[in-house]
DNA sequence: ACGGGATATCAAGGTTTTCTCAAGGCCAAG
DNA sequence: CTTGGCCTTGAGAAAACCTTGATATCCCGT
């Protein structure tokens, strides 16, 4: 599911976790000290480190700042020392979660889904969601609470261009732009009609707005229902 | 720096929490209520949400999920309740960190300015601020007190054009300039009039101003209330 | 306290923008 | 060639908004 990286010098703690994140279907690889570890982050690009804060070779947070030095890759820090200023310390050097030995591995094991579901769907996300309404990029299909809608390639493309700015007004040229693809002579009221055929299918009118905002004199946005 | 929300019924830990978040810079929205923070989310969008998970009229778990229903906002909780099966859950059902009472405010702290560095604070909408004041460019929305306004376009951009030199003093023809877009040949009054309606939405009057401070013989200023 | 100038508010047009229906054209599939 | 889905354009109606005129009110210097 998601490459992972442990770099914990304890074998019996790196062998308890590494396997439990095996369990939960992840491709782990193991470290046992700092240098290595950060050899096998280079090679790998993973979706997650996980490391002890008392490596053999340097210093917990020298290695925190070497990777965030060259990647953003979520971090979680496992340790024995619990002192307040540590973990505050090691969670302004770069870390995402701290977690304090001897912890419980089912909340390990919480805490990293926790930390892959915004990390790992940050980058390759093809699906957005805005209350009820699933757009699926790649599949070009979406869906108003569980229903699926029948929408036109221009009305599909209306929308995601606006579930992309989702909150933010976009101006009706900008669509045009963003839709139509340049340079297009076509008129500012063509799309006003889609619009109107995608509240229609949206089951929403203009009077009455859920998803699709007007605002006059500047543009549309896309909202969450209240 | 970042809008947040604290939810959360003990009113001690409650204030502690937010005057720490508060001395950080952070724009702080609070409520003892799961649902008067639900309201609180919906209105202002937030950057992170920090919540109990014991409030008084909803289970935590169920004031959880609805937030996740309409938004991927970070959420942290912060609870007394410290048993394994409990964090876990807690986390599947989409918080991003869970902290345990008693905790330490610095932690806390650290562990909000890690998420939200991860958070991206606040994508594309731009925010100014102005004691219970909150404008939000992109969004192109306002509100006072956590109620929305419904304001028209001149109105909104009078606002934004006195926000963006809150405190200072602004002549009515500088706003035509800025507002009105050049060359324009329309009076002053003009101004005033929008003025008018601006106050009337703001629940102010000219005679008993909050907001909108009109400096004799120079022109407005938008002020922070007492 | 008074007068003149600036500001506030109200109500009434007038203007611009948006919405929706319907008709026509285009293109690909049958 | 016909059919059906899709896109574009036109036009009237509706809605939202802006401006202006008139009048009341307020502020400040005299």
């Amino acid at each position: 599911m998601a490459q992972i990286i442990l770099i914990e010098d304890d074998i019996e703690i790196r062998r308890l976790v590494a396997d439990a994140l095996a369990a939960e279907g992840h491709d782990v690889e193991t470290a046992a000290t700092a240098m290595s570890g950060l050899e096998l982050g280079i090679r790998n690009t993973p979706d997650l480190v996980i490391m002890d804060l008392g490596l053999p070779d340097l210093d917990g947070n020298e290695l925190l700042r070497m990777i965030r030095a060259i990647s953003s890759v979520p971090v979680m820090v496992i340790t024995a020392r619990g002192a307040d200023e540590t973990v505050v310390r090691t969670l302004d050097a770069g870390a995402d979660d701290y977690l304090i030995k001897p912890f419980s591995v089912a909340q390990l094991l919480a805490r990293v889904r926790a930390l892959l579901r915004r990390g790992g769907l940050a980058e390759g996300s093809d699906r957005i969601t805005v209350g009820g309404l699933v757009i699926d990029i790649s599949a070009r299909e979406a869906a108003v609470d569980g229903t699926a809608l029948d929408l036109s390639p221009k009305e599909f493309d209306l929308l995601r261009a606006l579930a992309e700015r989702q909150g933010e007004v976009v101006t009706k040229r900008e669509l045009l732009a963003e839709v139509w693809r340049e340079p297009y002579g076509g008129s500012e009221r063509t799309v006003d009609v889609h619009l109107s055929w995608l509240r229609k299918k949206l089951g929403e009118t203009a009077s009455d707005p859920k998803y699709l905002k007007t605002i006059h004199g500047v543009g549309i946005k896309l909202v969450t229902p209240d």
